[in-house]
DNA sequence: CATGAATGAGTGTTCATTCAT
DNA sequence: GATGAATGAACACTCATTCAT
């Protein structure tokens, strides 16, 4: 298996780290060896092509986040809480990775359209994650009953996505983390309902 | 002033039309202008470079578009009815213009880095209108006095556009307008407080 | 029609003497560019690839051999002056071009499959002039009437073909065109028949 | 001697199939590898480079042809009868052998000048038997005793050459080996003067 | 004003060969 | 002897922009 090789990480982490310091458009594959501490060839020994290369990194980055918000939502009982955490973490996670946040935010949607449908399939999961907390706090009744959890979803992640993206655009001058209880309490007054 | 010639239009016109049909990466410079009906140097007596002409398409697209939200907005009294009736239009204009809604949810995303901060410039209009009527909420005590405003724009934006999105993702195969009213609750909601 | 545009000629002339000097596979299409005096992107407004400039500079090349030796065999009444024309200009042609010979000969048969396939196709017209004569020939009872056309065409641009490129791998020492006549003289031998 | 070791002759066939199934220029040294069925770096213990090996392939399979072609020609008397079995033999052998019979006539050829040069040292041998049944021809006065042999040669050569070429190319659609006797005659016609 | 021919910088990918194991 | 992971040089083609007419 190729992703448990180790030049298979440091190729990604080369990636993230050109991605960002370079932006999306001068991320050459060479660039991207030469920080890895490869020979160019040596990347398609690992990767089909440019493109499967940023896949795998959102793949694995995402990977890693998915598996972050799963453990600490596990952790509280109320949909609320699950929610403030995601939130929190989510934050945490992009806060604590300037060049992550960069890459995710502004350079990655600079794709085309095909790798960016890609990079909707990873993101799939994270939203089903959304919907299960959405659910679970219909079934407690601490949402509304009549809550659209397709329209909720998009809120939810909506807003996060924005304040994030707002946040990497001012260039990370304030607490992102400090706002995930403002931002959840948003959230759940709107999902709560009247 | 150039911006009154009629080429000008003409111009932007063709690059809506390219960039719907080609997307952002395939539509040169060389087919906007044969869809224009003009030469390829042309172009260039209307607009400085090309990113030129994409700015200046979201300027005059966005104009549109804050001159009808603006007009619809100022016809309601309630806060809440002026949000109601921004989403509806903002959704009605979009799922009126096919191509004006790939072009801007998912093409014009597709640019650099520097292209996207002006457009964000172009955007900060329309997130004031949002402001005032957010400002104006708090003011009637139609929402929380401890609203944080500029969250709360980045919910109701961040919503709006990543409904849009989904739905231009999934071709448009159901009925945006339609799904305003529940977005609006979920909003009012969220600015409501408890 | 950008056949007659003098840079159609310029580049194709510049790709002879760019391969005859360097050899096919070090021919890229930037010496070319700058052997005729063009930019490189200036290729790509007269050709629609590299090949395509292969095979043009082989269509207007065996053009012009074409009408060359049609227009020395109208020339000749009998078959066999026909066919020893045709042999001495095939000869002085190639004799007078060495960077055609070259060209011809060697470096062009290094092209791929389809290449050749297509240059095959540029060649049936002369092998259609050399059937011509053949068949004159056995009408005028010349040649022997059981002669086998096509076998015997064969014959012709084989023996042709093999002097020529013997000649040009022993670096042109001989004098090709002093060869027509016996050449001439084994050819015509093997179509008279006994 | 490595020639005689296994390995050796089992990768010049992998050659053979790979060449004639992938054509040249697709046929890397990792395919003949797979194809033989040893490791990339196992091909270097036996060739000194690719060259090597396409040079060794036509000096194995050329050696094969000349001692068949030894044999029949040493069972006739007459030269005549020696050029007979030698085209029938030609033929047979490629008849056959598909896969030499492509790789041979089509394939090689697209190789560069220098492994074409060496290939052709390789033909010499090849070509001295023809220059042999030649001038024993002429001993015996069945040929013209006027006849230049390399000429005659070339003649021979290249008509055999083109004949086969051309049935490859027309994907072997009809029988090679009933040509043998009216290429023979043309042959023979031409080298025995009027 | 309008044209459109000409420019030329810039990059992902392949594959023969090596060499540490 | 045998392996196969790693190397790194090499090149066709696109397209935003210019400027002589």
């Amino acid at each position: 298996m190729k992703k448990n090789k180790p030049k298979y990480k440091q190729i990604i982490d080369a990636a993230v780290i050109i991605i960002a310091e370079n932006g999306y458009h001068q991320a050459q594959v060479s660039k991207i060896a030469k920080q890895a501490g490869v020979a160019d060839g040596t990347i398609y020994l690992y990767f089909k092509n440019k493109e499967d290369i940023l896949i795998s990194l959102f793949e694995e980055k995402m990977g890693i986040f998915i598996d972050k918000i799963n453990e600490v939502i596990a952790g509280k009982q109320k949909a609320s809480e699950k929610l403030l955490v995601m939130v929190e973490n989510h934050f945490k996670i992009l806060s604590d990775d300037h060049q992550l946040a960069v890459v995710t935010q502004l350079e990655l949607r600079q794709s085309n359209k095909e790798l960016r449908l890609k990079i909707n399939d990873v993101l799939k999961e994270y939203l089903q994650l959304v919907d299960e907390i959405l659910l679970y706090g219909i079934e407690t009744e601490e949402f509304s009953k009549d809550l659209d959890v397709r329209l909720a979803r998009q809120m939810v992640f909506g807003t996060i996505d924005e304040t994030v993206t707002t946040w990497v655009m001012n260039e990370e001058k304030y607490d992102l983390v400090a706002l995930a209880p403002a931002v959840h309490k948003l959230l759940t007054n709107g999902c709560r309902g009247l």
